[in-house]
DNA sequence: GTGAAATATCAAGCAATATTGATATGATAT
DNA sequence: ATATCATATCAATATTGCTTGATATTTCAC
């Protein structure tokens, strides 16, 4: 296996999935959502209001976010609870390091 | 000033830079060529022909990484030459760090 | 100068994705 | 069981940005 980024089975996807999970967090309200999420588990209302966003918009990037793995969810009664799945974000911040910051 | 992601006009431009940043190095094809630049400094064929794009394609990202900052050029006859640039790519990784990795 | 090589620019087409408005689902309280 | 609250889904639109083809610019060799 190739050490680079142009050949080599295994680099390619790791750039494919590394490039997908900048895409999910690149843009800025999901961006904004994982910041706040940091700070602690949050429901879906304690998301939104403070972000200034529709409750719909704001479903719909969570589901983003959980669809790539980045945060869990927890239901309470009517509420839904979400949370950083640090175990992924550990992942993928080492994949970040390996990939753009290392050298 | 407040230290969270939602309040503080400082926070917010941070995210928004962030942001920026993010869905700049988010396309496979700039993933791949910063990846090749890494490995230091190459002329425009020399980076769409290992990565099969087309020159002006791979001449529209270059514009575009060049545009963020992260690469520096230097002429040398029919070629220009590319490569990282680092005090802001070092600049970026500890932002990062601070809005991502942290905590 | 003329031609050729390397690179850049531009406009148009197209694909992916963010946002909105309306509606559906799921849970609780009465 | 009905009403209400919290959240999710869906279809339509809007927006953004990637890709392509054609053409322009820059530099060098002759």
């Amino acid at each position: 296996m190739k050490n680079n980024c142009v050949e080599g089975r295994s680099e390619f996807n790791k750039l494919n999935e590394f490039s997908d999970y900048l895409k999910i967090i690149a843009d800025i309200n999901r961006l904004k959502i994982l910041c706040l999420l940091k700070k602690g588990e949050r429901c879906v209302c304690n998301i939104n209001e403070p972000l200034g966003l529709r409750q719909n918009l704001t479903s719909h990037h969570l589901k983003a976010l959980r669809d790539a793995g980045l945060v869990l969810t927890r239901r309470d009664g009517k509420w839904v609870h979400y949370r950083i799945n640090t175990e992924k974000l550990n992942y993928l911040n080492e994949l970040y390091n390996e990939i753009i910051s290392r050298q």
